[in-house]
Parts: structure tokens; C-alpha cells; sequence
RNA sequence: GGGCGUUUGGCGCAGUUGGUAGCGCAUCUGAACGACAUUCAGAGGGUCACAGGUUCAAGUCCUGUAACGCCCA
């Protein structure tokens, strides 16, 4: 890595990412940068990364929350904080169960064949194996987060602050064990929360069963979309006002099939336009119905199992005993209409849940778990986001998370999993005597609840459980809790942001992060979610290989919005991040190559040429703009004006324009240090967003003599001074640029070959005479210039000429033999057009009394100038035409 | 049913307080050069979904409509 070594010639004149990146990483690594210093005196910028799945691979969504958290992890390092970037993994219940358990299928068992202890020990070991591997992954991305803080949230620490958090909130009465309705999936053998819980319309029927009144003639017909269940069901429900049931409320029916007798009752809850406005009520197997069970005192009748089967009980007809659900359904069907029940079948399209981990239809079923009663935590986590102590960006999602935080319901966080959190309460055995406690009071009579708590219960506690709570005296809690920003899709706000917030102020009174950073998702190039499933994935790694990492970085952070509108994305894309990671390597080795007999010193403000004050200013307005868009987490606007600013300003203009100072001896050394200068503060504008490239280039750039920092990744980030801003010369450049490129305008309109030099005349106005004269050698390398000469600026036109009207002053091109007149007058016809139609605007407004009167004076004043530029133009056109013809 | 988002050149998208519409890709034309062909120079291309309204002035603000997408019920 040192400069010595390195021959800059010898430099290769292709970036090549992936020789640099691995090398850089281990530099930073080595040097230790990414380590945060909890006794640092340095105010404290934290974060800490939302965990992803032990069982997960790098996927594109982490590698744009990754590069997004490492952007401001880099340029609050940068800019003065002791920034702490923390990672880890999560233990993900279910879905790592489920890969073990495959695992284990694969070998023709099951985890019932190992045994609660022996599975876990399995289930440990896969984890232990893969837990690191996608933060391994990540340093692939440049993250430059503290592995020595590396966390999982089934570790001690973890499992100690959940234990914890448990035993308090039931002690608070937060939390509590009762018999409820939950969305159980019978493949995953647990039930789920309300957020795991996806919706889908399905065609599904709607079947119209007669039940036959006990001990006279006639029936009630009931429309269902689940007939198997009719032998849980306790009552048939009508609406108390539905005046074509109100002499049947109180008689009894007989339930199909099964013969057993249950009552008609009135409940308000019915909807007397759905179906028949008779509705059979099952209080085991569907939300509502528990509802109305409870109201009316009537015991659940269990006739599905845990697994989707119909049970083996009294209720339920021997033929059907161990039935799937939809086996079941298929034949009570058909058994209800041999025996005429059957009245009618019907189309109807429903809402169906689903797993949203495995994708199986949700069967609402009553059972005992555990939940947390989230009103009362509620409250402060809205007041949190109402007063602002925790800010979404973009804001919009504050309204999202309001709406759900304030009909929040109460999260079941029980699962009947074995990889979790085991939930700690005891029973007695004898007794059944519940105690909840932290450890298990007397190991010899009490057993643990045997399930597991949701994954999010302890991902609610990340940002303080990895600062050492419930130890809040330790260092890493004083210095870094609460974290400053939280990065995230907007995918996971209910599940895991909302968590945090009402935990992390319930248990440390503090806003766990005071702002929430929401960014979109990343999809296919038709606007497809991303999946295996679907094939239309892109590998980031692969990306990385082929492109480059500061490639895919750039790209995905050029793509992102203030808005957060999701990224649609194909390969083709990370072109644009490699060419310009190929052009920042381009021009710094021109700047390399050109730095022969620097020195140490700092660029000398007596000396400067007008390009110098140009770049110089620009660089400045550039810094003042990035600071402020990566405050406002503008980033994507971030990288376009670095793109902006480094390729077509600095490349396109100033190295161009360096190259004619570089032959200046008196200018030379200057404009050496001012090259190296906006490179320097150029690479530190970009390092947040390709860090590597810019490290490996600013390890062989000759520093300043004063300059302290060992590597770009500690070097100070540029911000905007008093010192820098020229704007006078900034203003008079334009004419550079006009000049310039009105002479290639012409050159091309007339098929003039670039190797002919040719020779110009300017007819300065007073005003830009002096101008012209100072950049001379510019338009002469620049625009391909032989001779400049001067005249009068009322001199006829001269025949046999292009012309371009530049400014208040008219540069003549003679070209005999070379120029078709009716093409140059073309030419000028199209120019003047457009000047014209310009002045008519303008003069619509400007003959406006009401303009006059009321827009801001700036504005009329600017208009008033433009229309006597335009004259001034239009006229020197004109004239021109004229002449020509 | 409620809420949110999107609709801008062929494609993908920007457009922060209202002040004459920008970028990348693609297209067309041309290319001397010791940083770069992953490049350079030049050019063409848009009645900003639609209908009203506010304003001196609307892509931008207000009302409504349509299409597509997401979230919640």
C-alpha cells in the first residue's frame, strides 16, 4: 500500500475492482477504522444494522440497506463522530427450524426422532456454521461495521435481556396466557401473529346447507365457505331484526350428518345481505364466531387438529376421522348431497390467510398462548412519533405507523417451535402452579413452558440488547444507546420498527433511534419482487464480481429516491457505476502522471487563473450541496451531483483545461496543487459511496505536509468555506463554455474534420473584451483554434463566414471554400427561431400589469435583461441572414 | 371499503419552498489527442395521465376522474 511501491505509469489504464477491493478491505481492517471507542470525547453517531436471517444468503435488498447504513457510517466517521456501526444476525425461528428440520427429513427423520435437546444442539450447530457467513458477505459490500460488537439475538446477552424484558412486562401485567382464536399454520405447527399473516383472494364457493328444525317440518338454510367444520359448530345465527328469521330464534336444528342439536340465536354481529343471513357458528375455528360464542356462553367445539386434520372425537363422523381439511371438505360435500343437505353451490371470491412464511392457507384456531397487551405500550410509542423524538423519512410512513400503532391488537408471541427463545414460566408438576421467572425456581418439580417466543421479540430489543442491557451502566449503552438512525424497508415497519419503538421506551424511557431512514425495495426490471421462486434474482456477489463493489454501490445509490419509490433493477444498470468508478481511476491517474515536482504546500491564492476559481468554486458550492443532501438523506441526489460534478465539470472541463496550465511554467506548480487539491476533497466527497476506489487512489496521492490522516476513511469530509466562493469568475467561465462550444457546434454543422485548425474573430463587446482575451489558450486547444482575432463589434458581417453569437459579442469563422450558405443560414434561422419564440414568452409576461405588480422584482428584473440579451442576439442574426442571402 | 404511492422524451427515472422541463440508457452524426473507446465532441426527441380550479405564473398547490401498484380491513 505505500506510494513507493507503486509505479504510477505502470498503473493499469482499467480499473481493476476486484484486484483492489479485497486489499482495501484488509487495509481498513488491519488499521482497525471500523472499530468504535466508547470512551471516545467525540460525539457519538450510532447504528445498529437490522439483523438479517442466520439462515439467509446476501441478497439485494441487504445490499442496499447495507451500502445505505455504510454511507452514513463513513461519512459521520468522516465528519467528527465516533461513529458505531453495529452488526449481527438473527436466529430467525421458524425459518431456521424449518431448514434443519428438512435437513433431518433428508436423512428420513424428524425433529420428534431427536428429541427437544438433541434437535437444538443440531439446530446450534448449523446456526454456529452460518452465522457469520452473510456478514462475511457483507465485507465483500465495503460495510465498515465493528465486528468486535458482532451480535446474534439468540446469544447470552440477547437471550438475557429478552428473559428480562419478559418477566417485567408480566409482572406489569403486559403480558399474559390466555385462550384466543390465533392464525395457526398447520405445516409449521405454530401459531402466527397478525403480521405474518398475508391475505390473498381465492375463488372459493359458497355452499348453501339446509339444517332441518328438531321435531317439526321445515329448516334453516346457511350459507358457508367451510362446510367440514359444521361439526364444530354450536348455534346458528341470525339477525335479531331479520324479520324472515325472527320465529325461528330460539327453536332448535339438527346438524347434518352428525345429528347433534343446536340452537338458533339472534346476534347483531350477523350480516343479514351475506349468503342466506343465516350463519353457523363455530367458536374453535373462526374468529368471529369465538366472538359470538363467548357473548352467547357457548363451549368451543375442537374438530380440526394441529395439523389440519379432522379429529378423531364423538363429533365428527368415523369416515372422516384423520381427514386433511380439504379432503374432508370434498367429501362432506358429496355426502350432503346424497343425503339432499346440499341446496346449492355457489361461485365467491374471499379473502384467504396465509403463512407468510411457507405460504399455507392460515387455519383460525382457538388456543391457549401467550400475548402481549399492546395498548397500554402503545401509547408512548405514539406520543414518541407524534412529537417528533422519532422522525420517518420519507414522513409519509409516520402516518403508516400511526394508523397501525393506534388499532394495534395484541401480539401472540408464543410459537410452538423448539428454536427460540423457550419461554420462561414454570409449572408445577403436581400442581400445575405457574411461576414466571428469569431461572427456573426448583428444577425438580417445576418443567418449562415448552414453547418459544416470536423472533421479533427479541429483534424488539436490538439496539439496547446489544448495548449490554440490562446492564445500562455499561459503556457501549452510555456512549451509542439511543442509536441515532435506523435503515430499513418499509416491508418490516409493523413487524420489527414498531417493536423497537414501544420496547426500547418501555424498558430505557429513550426512543431506541431518532430517526427512521425508510428506503424502497429493490425488484426486477418489470417492477416483479425478487425471488428464488421466480428465477429473477440477481446475485450481488455475482454484481461485485463482475462490476465491481464501488460499481454496484454507486448504481444503487444513484437509483434511490427521496421519495423511497422502490428500484426496479437488471444487470445492465451497474454499467453506469463501473464507467464512472473507470473514469475516477482514469483521472486520477492523469493527476498522478502529472504531479511531477509538487510539493507540500497549499495552493497559493495569489495565483490563480479563472478555470482554477471555477473549479474551485464549484468544488465548494459541490461539498456545501452533499453535506446538506446526506443530512436530509438525499442520496441519491448525493450521487448524481458528484457525478455531475466530477465528470462533467472537473473531467470535462478543468483536467482539459489543466493540461494547457500544466505547459505554463509560470502557473505550472499552482495548478498542480489545485488538481490535486479537488481531487483530493473530491475522493473524500465520494468515499462514503465508493470507498474502496477512492482509499486506493488517495493512498497514492502526495499529500499536503500538514495533512494528518492516514487514510481517506479518517480524513476529514469536505465542507463549504467563505474562502472558496468566486463567483465572479465563476459567472465569466460561462463564457468559456459558450464559446467553446458554439465553435464544435459549428465545426459539426459544417463537417469541419477537428485536425483542421482554424482561425476565428471576435467581436468583443466592451464588456467581455478583457474576458476573451484571458482565455485565449483555452478556446485555442479547446475549440481547435489557429488564430484569434479582434474587431469592432459594429464591423459589417463578413461574407463567407460562420458565425456564432455568443453573449453580448459575435465570433466570425471565415471558411471560405468550406461553407454551404444556405446551410449556415439554416443555421441561424434555427437559432434565431428559438430566440424569438423565447422573447414572445417573456414579453407576454413583462406586458403583464399584473406580473409587473406582483412577481418578485429579481425575477422582472431578470426577465427585462434576457429580453435585451435576446434583442442584442436577434438582431446580430438577423443581420447576419441578411448578408448571407 | 379505507389509506398510501405511481402516471414526465423510445426505455428507466430526477425535478426540496410555484418562476421558460433535467439525468442515465438507447438513437443519429463525427473522432486529431500520452488519463479514460468502460472514452471524447455534436445533434434530435417531451401539449409533464385526463378534466376543472387557484395564481401574474402550475410538472409543482386544490378538487375530481382513470389506469397500475402496495398496505390495512
Amino acid at each position: 500500500m505505500t506510494k513507493t511501491a507503486i509505479n504510477i505509469q505502470d498503473l493499469p489504464t482499467v480499473y481493476d475492482a476486484k484486484a483492489t477491493e479485497g486489499e482495501i478491505y484488509k487495509f481498513w481492517e488491519d488499521g482497525e477504522y471500523f472499530k468504535a471507542d466508547a470512551k471516545s470525547d467525540k460525539p457519538a453517531y450510532s447504528m445498529v444494522i437490522p439483523p438479517p436471517n442466520v439462515t439467509g444468503v446476501l441478497h439485494m435488498g441487504h445490499a442496499l440497506d447495507e451500502t445505505l447504513q455504510d454511507i452514513l457510517t463513513r461519512y459521520h466517521r468522516m465528519s467528527g463522530f465516533e461513529t458505531l456501526w453495529l452488526p449481527g444476525t438473527d436466529h430467525a425461528g421458524i425459518a431456521t427450524q424449518n431448514v434443519v428440520e428438512k435437513k433431518l427429513r433428508e436423512q428420513g427423520l424428524s425433529r420428534y426422532d431427536l428429541g427437544r435437546e438433541k434437535f437444538l444442539e443440531e439446530t446450534w450447530k448449523w446456526a454456529n456454521e452460518h452465522k457469520s457467513a452473510i456478514l462475511d458477505q457483507c465485507k465483500r459490500l465495503g460495510a465498515s461495521f465493528d465486528r468486535s460488537r458482532e451480535r446474534f439475538t439468540f446469544d447470552k446477552g440477547c437471550s438475557d435481556a429478552v428473559k428480562e424484558v419478559f418477566v417485567r412486562l408480566y409482572e406489569k401485567g403486559l403480558i399474559y396466557k390466555g385462550k384466543y382464536i390465533v392464525n395457526w399454520c398447520p405445516r409449521c405447527n405454530s401459531a402466527i401473529s397478525d403480521v405474518e399473516t398475508e391475505y390473498a383472494t381465492e375463488q372459493g364457493h359458497l355452499w348453501e346447507i339446509s339444517y332441518p328444525l328438531k321435531g317439526e317440518h321445515g329448516a334453516i338454510i346457511v350459507a358457508t365457505t367451510r362446510p367440514e367444520t359444521i361439526f364444530g359448530d354450536v348455534a346458528i345465527a341470525v339477525h335479531p331484526d331479520d324479520s324472515k328469521y325472527s320465529e325461528l330464534i330460539g327453536k332448535t336444528v339438527v346438524i347434518p350428518l352428525s345429528g347433534r342439536e343446536i340452537p338458533i340465536i339472534a346476534d347483531e354481529y350477523v350480516d343479514r345481505s351475506f349468503g342466506t343471513g343465516a350463519v353457523k357458528i363455530t367458536p374453535a375455528h373462526d374468529p368471529n364466531d369465538f366472538e359470538v360464542g363467548n357473548r352467547h356462553g357457548f363451549k368451543p367445539i375442537w374438530i380440526l387438529d394441529e395439523n389440519g386434520k379432522m379429529k378423531a372425537c364423538g363429533e365428527v363422523p368415523e369416515s372422516l376421522h384423520g381427514l386433511d381439511r380439504y379432503e374432508a371438505r370434498e367429501k362432506i360435500i358429496g355426502m350432503l348431497e346424497y343425503e339432499k343437505f346440499l341446496l346449492r353451490t355457489r361461485d365467491h371470491e374471499h379473502n384467504v390467510g396465509k403463512c407468510q412464511r411457507c405460504g399455507t392457507t392460515i387455519e383460525p384456531l382457538l388456543s391457549e398462548q401467550w400475548f402481549v397487551k399492546m395498548e397500554p405500550l402503545a401509547k408512548e410509542a405514539i406520543a414518541a412519533v407524534k412529537d417528533g423524538r422519532i422522525k420517518f423519512v420519507p414522513d409519509r410512513w409516520e402516518k403508516n405507523y400511526l394508523g397501525w400503532m393506534e388499532n394495534i391488537r395484541d401480539w401472540c408471541i408464543s410459537r410452538q417451535l423448539w428454536w427460540g427463545h423457550q419461554i420462561p414460566a414454570y409449572y408445577h408438576k403436581t400442581t400445575g402452579e405457574m411461576v414466571v421467572a428469569k431461572e427456573n425456581p426448583d428444577p425438580e418439580n417445576y418443567v418449562q413452558d415448552s414453547d418459544v417466543l416470536d423472533t421479533w421479540f427479541s429483534s424488539g430489543l436490538w439496539p439496547f440488547s446489544t448495548m449490554g442491557f440490562p446492564n445500562t451502566n455499561s459503556d457501549d449503552f452510555k456512549k451509542f444507546y439511543p442509536t441515532t438512525t435506523l435503515v430499513t424497508g418499509f416491508d418490516i415497519i409493523f413487524f420489527w420498527v414498531a417493536r423497537m419503538i414501544t420496547m426500547g421506551l418501555e424498558f430505557t424511557g429513550k426512543a431506541p433511534f431518532s430517526t427512521v431512514y425508510i428506503h424502497g425495495l429493490i425488484r426486477d426490471e418489470k417492477g416483479q419482487k425478487m425471488s428464488k421462486s421466480k428465477g429473477n434474482t440477481i446475485d450481488p456477489v455475482k454484481i461485485i464480481d463482475k462490476y465491481g463493489c464501488d460499481a454496484l454501490r454507486f448504481t444503487m445509490t444513484s437509483l434511490c429516491t427521496y421519495g423511497g419509490q422502490d428500484i426496479k433493477m437488471s444487470e445492465e444498470r451497474f454499467e453506469y457505476g463501473r464507467n464512472f468508478a473507470n473514469k475516477i481511476w482514469n483521472a486520477s491517474r492523469f493527476v498522478l502522471m502529472n504531479l511531477d515536482g509538487v510539493d507540500g504546500k497549499e495552493i497559493d491564492f495569489n495565483n490563480l487563473t479563472i478555470a482554477d476559481k471555477w473549479i474551485l468554486d464549484k468544488l465548494n458550492s459541490t461539498a456545501k450541496e452533499i453535506n446538506q443532501n446526506i443530512k436530509e438523506y438525499r442520496i441519491g441526489e448525493t450521487a448524481h451531483t458528484l457525478y455531475d460534478f466530477f465528470w462533467n465539470s472537473y473531467c470535462d472541463w478543468y483536467v482539459e483545461i489543466a493540461k494547457i496550465q500544466l505547459q505554463d511554467d509560470s502557473i505550472k506548480l499552482n495548478t498542480q496543487r489545485v488538481l490535486r487539491y479537488v481531487l483530493d476533497m473530491s475522493l473524500r466527497l465520494l468515499h462514503p459511496i465508493m470507498p474502496h476506489i477512492t482509499e486506493r487512489v488517495w493512498q497514492l496521492l502526495p499529500h499536503l505536509d500538514s495533512e494528518k490522516a492516514p487514510a481517506i476513511i479518517v480524513a476529514d469530509y469536505p465542507v463549504f468555506s467563505e474562502d472558496m466562493v468566486f463567483s465572479k469568475e465563476a459567472q465569466e467561465m460561462e463564457l468559456v463554455f459558450e464559446t467553446i462550444k458554439s465553435l464544435r457546434n459549428v465545426r459539426q454543422s459544417f463537417n469541419i474534420s477537428t485536425s483542421l485548425k482554424i482561425d476565428i474573430e471576435i467581436r468583443a463587446d466592451k464588456s467581455e473584451k478583457a474576458i476573451f482575451e484571458s482565455i485565449e489558450s483555452y478556446i485555442k486547444r479547446l475549440a481547435k483554434v489557429e488564430n484569434i482575432g479582434y474587431a469592432d463589434k459594429n464591423a459589417p458581417a463578413p461574407k463567407k463566414s460562420a458565425t456564432a453569437v455568443v453573449s453580448a459579442s459575435t465570433i466570425v469563422i471565415p471558411l471560405e471554400n468550406l461553407i454551404d450558405f444556405n446551410e449556415e443560414i439554416k443555421r441561424q434561422q434555427k437559432k434565431l427561431d428559438k430566440l424569438i419564440s423565447e422573447k414572445k414568452s417573456l414579453e407576454g409576461r413583462i406586458n403583464n400589469p399584473k406580473f409587473v405588480a406582483n412577481a418578485p422584482q429579481e425575477l422582472i428584473q431578470q426577465t427585462k435583461d434576457r429580453i435585451s440579451e435576446i434583442d442584442l442576439q436577434s438582431n446580430t442574426i438577423e443581420k447576419l441572414i441578411e448578408s448571407l442571402k
